[in-house]
DNA sequence: TAGGCCATCTGGTCCT
DNA sequence: AGGACCAGATGGCCTA
């Protein structure tokens, strides 16, 4: 059988065909073999598209369309690996038929191997924080995500080698973050005053994932409540945080920030996130942090130094890598820019909000961490 | 509909 | 010598 494309003066363009000699007959690589199939009809269009060539020469054919296609190219890019020539002389003496099996068995063989690559992603995914069986990270997004994991767990284990958990530069912000948490306690009537004080459950430090997509969020019930008497609200799955529009802080964030320049660096505004799509907040983020900071948002090296022991900080156990990139900014805003700290708390807060309840994750220990950052605290 | 992603085929090159 | 590896080419599928 043979599957040709045809152009719209029905000129074939490409045949496909597959010659399979008694050898290899009977022998289907995995992804032939009925396993695997979303459906039936997708294995009926792989094994259309696979279909056995018996005695038509499209094999050839199609060789010889790609070579003429291939010169029709200038300069086509040659393979330099080697300088040493070994290549392999075609032995006229093989016959054709035996030539097409040795390649129908060599694609087989191709194949297979690809698959097994692809398995290996596939592993490789499930063990990527919130990185289920139906992700959609794609080949390449999967490979940087489980860079930069690997980059955090390694800084992690860096840290807690070094019991490198004090932040002294943060410390000195601490009355500030008190003042706030003074305020926010005893009126706290506003959202962005809600959002200044991190409630945390210490209940919830080591929940289970079903207990983590079940909790209610931060921002669903007041910072006076004790965790012991807290009810349960039932309306948690519904949360939709708020973007936060307080002026002076979207003007901080994402007007003013236009305008900063540090020698001969300038620095883009942070995305707005009340009109950032989630896909959009995802992808970006789905880099290395420091390629990302560099591309987006950094050209000096010395703010891109600078911000990477603040994304170190930010390195927190079952945090996403992009939260923790998203942390680090913000981190970084914090220091270069010298923005109100409670004003950026209070953004952290939100960030994490917005992310944790589009993921289905409880947010509470993540803030808590965060916010003792910020603080300069350590949680017990 | 353009572009991204992917699976597959293919021949050259490298390795055992 | 044969298999593994690699990269180019191609077409299908999906999504913004």
């Amino acid at each position: 059988m043979v599957i040709e494309s045809r152009s719209s003066n029905n000129i074939p363009i490409m045949s496909y065909g597959i010659l399979r000699d008694e050898s290899t007959s009977g022998y289907f690589p995995p992804i032939f073999n009925g396993n695997g199939f979303s459906s039936d009809s997708d294995q009926e269009k792989i094994s259309f598209r696979n279909a056995w060539l018996t005695e038509d020469v499209s094999f050839v054919n199609a060789s010889i369309k790609r070579e003429s296609s291939r010169d029709a190219q200038e300069t086509p890019k040659k393979r330099q690996r080697c300088s040493k020539a070994r290549g392999k002389r075609r032995d006229p003496e093989i016959s054709q038929t035996l030539r097409k099996s040795r390649r129908t068995m060599a694609n087989d063989r191709e194949r297979t191997r690809m698959h097994s690559l692809n398995d290996a992603l596939e592993n490789l995914k499930r063990v990527l924080p919130n990185c289920g069986e139906d992700s959609k990270l794609t080949k390449i997004e999967t490979l940087r995500m489980a860079s930069n994991y690997i980059f955090v767990l390694t800084e992690t284990l860096n840290m807690m080698d070094r019991g490198d958990f004090d932040h002294t530069d943060e410390n000195k912000k601490a009355p500030e973050m008190n003042a706030s948490l003074s305020l926010s306690a005893t009126n706290p009537s506003t959202r962005s005053e809600r959002l200044g004080v991190p409630y945390v459950d210490q209940s919830y430090e080591c929940c289970d994932e079903n207990a983590v997509k079940s909790q209610p969020s931060i921002l669903s019930r007041s910072v006076t409540e004790s965790p012991k008497l807290r009810v349960m609200p039932q309306s948690a799955t519904k949360f939709e945080p708020m973007s936060p529009t307080d002026a002076l802080e979207t003007r901080l964030f994402h007007e003013l920030s236009q305008c900063y320049k540090t020698g001969n660096t300038y620095i883009k505004p942070l995305p707005s996130l009340s009109n950032m799509s989630i896909s959009a907040f995802n992808r970006d983020l789905i880099t290395t942090p420091t390629d990302y900071f560099r591309d987006n948002y950094v050209c000096s090296e010395a703010l891109t130094d600078s911000l990477l022991p603040a994304l170190t900080s930010a390195k927190l156990r079952m945090l996403p890598v992009k939260v923790s990139c998203y942390i680090g900014i913000y981190i970084l805003y914090v220091k270069t820019f010298k923005i109100s700290f409670t004003l950026c708390a209070s953004k952290f807060v939100y960030v994490l909000e917005l992310f944790c309840h589009r993921q289905h994750i409880y947010p509470n220990h993540v803030i808590a961490k965060v916010w003792s950052f910020l603080s300069g605290k350590r949680t017990s």
